[in-house]
RNA sequence: CGCGGGGUGGAGCAGUUGGUAGCUCGUCGGGCUCAUAACCCGAAGGUCGUUGGUUCAAGUCCUUCCCCCGCAA
């Protein structure tokens, strides 16, 4: 089968490299232009551009899906199916349906639940116990589009984005393989989505950051790992900003909100409703990430120091 | 040239107005102990990222390059 494929990040490679072990002619990758990124804004490739380069695949990084030149190129490629997968561009109409089989969409959630750029991190923001990777036929809305296939998989408590972000990945690559080959089969049913059970889950941003540590631990352990391994939960301490990396609950003790009730190996936090989170890892501002224990050696914590 | 912090014995940090380096942990040896990640005594281990310079003397001032990190994108 003729294939488009649409991505950018690390999320969309395993589903990229999928479609070549799987034998389809992918004919043309589209990924996001080349942008200045990190210190000294060098110009830098994106995960799915380097991996389309490295199997010759050609690739395309139009700024506008908008103007024609988009379309053109659909059309010169002449593709049965384009596969989207986190591409980051509002595709319109006449390129969805410029393909045979239209096109389809890799979605990391349980859709109709956290449509939209951040479902992975949501899901372990809010404490989700389970998610999954949803596949659909695309419609011009947000990640609206009948449902074709599902796969769930658990949360696990002390799971961070980065991790479930990376099984849901896997995930992802497999749930698109099975995907086309049911609709080679005919075998796929489409189902709409039901709105009442519709939820948004945009895309993260720094304000996020800052704990609030007069709020239950549980809820400041799960936006430690939510944020985990961007942007990353920050907190204050000795006036100096620092990135708290990992965290666990602690149940055995209770102190208020932002004492340090105890540091060996970790950190013990107080959290809003006297329970503790244990710190196991974090970061002053331009130091290194390093564990508790490291961190220990060198800061000296006194008794009734505290987190802001 | 986007802004900024930093590179000191295995790890994390100090090092004041320039005078050949300290702390906590770890490691090794010994002691105490039923025992121990506890405690006591002792030891090893650093050309202070790199280059050149200023100086009687530089980790500490200036310079070259390399690397790490925070912010911003």
């Amino acid at each position: 089968m003729k294939i488009v494929f649409m991505g950018t990040p690390e999320f969309s490679v395993p589903c990229l490299e999928r479609l070549i072990s799987d034998g389809e002619e992918v004919v043309g990758v589209f990924t996001q232009p080349d942008k200045p990124k990190g210190r000294g804004y060098s110009l830098s490739f994106s995960p799915v551009k380097e991996c389309a380069l490295k199997h010759n695949i050609p690739v395309f990084q139009p700024a506008s899906m908008k103007n024609g030149e988009a379309l053109e190129i659909i059309n010169r490629l002449s593709p049965d199916l384009s596969v989207v997968i986190a591409y980051g561009k509002i595709l319109p109409r006449e390129i969805l349906y410029a393909p045979k089989y239209n096109s389809i969409n890799i979605h990391a959630s349980l859709l109709p639940a956290y449509r939209g750029a951040g479902p992975i991190q949501w899901a372990v923001l809010n404490g989700e116990t389970k998610t999954g990777v949803t596949s659909m036929l695309m419609d011009e809305g947000i990640d609206t589009g009948d449902m074709l296939l599902k796969e769930e998989t658990e949360i696990g408590i002390n799971m961070t984005s980065g991790e479930l972000h990376d099984k849901l990945s896997l995930i992802g690559a497999e749930v698109m393989s099975k995907t086309i080959s049911k609709l080679k089969s005919g075998e796929l049913e489409p189902v709409k989505q039901n709105e009442t059970f519709s939820s948004y889950a945009p895309m993260l941003t720094k304000e996020l950051c800052p704990i609030d540590f007069t709020r239950p631990a549980r809820e400041v352990h799960n936006k430690i790992r939510g944020l985990s391994p961007w942007p990353v939960a920050t907190a204050v301490f000795n006036g100096k900003k620092v990135k708290i990396h990992s965290s666990v609950l602690n149940e055995n003790i209770s102190a208020g909100a932002g004492v340090v009730a105890k540091a060996d190996n970790v950190i013990t936090v107080g959290c809003g409703d006297n329970r503790c989170i244990d710190i196991l890892e974090l970061q002053l501002e331009g130091k290194k990430r390093m564990s508790a224990a490291d961190f220990l050696l060198g800061h000296k914590i006194e008794k009734g120091a505290s987190f802001e």
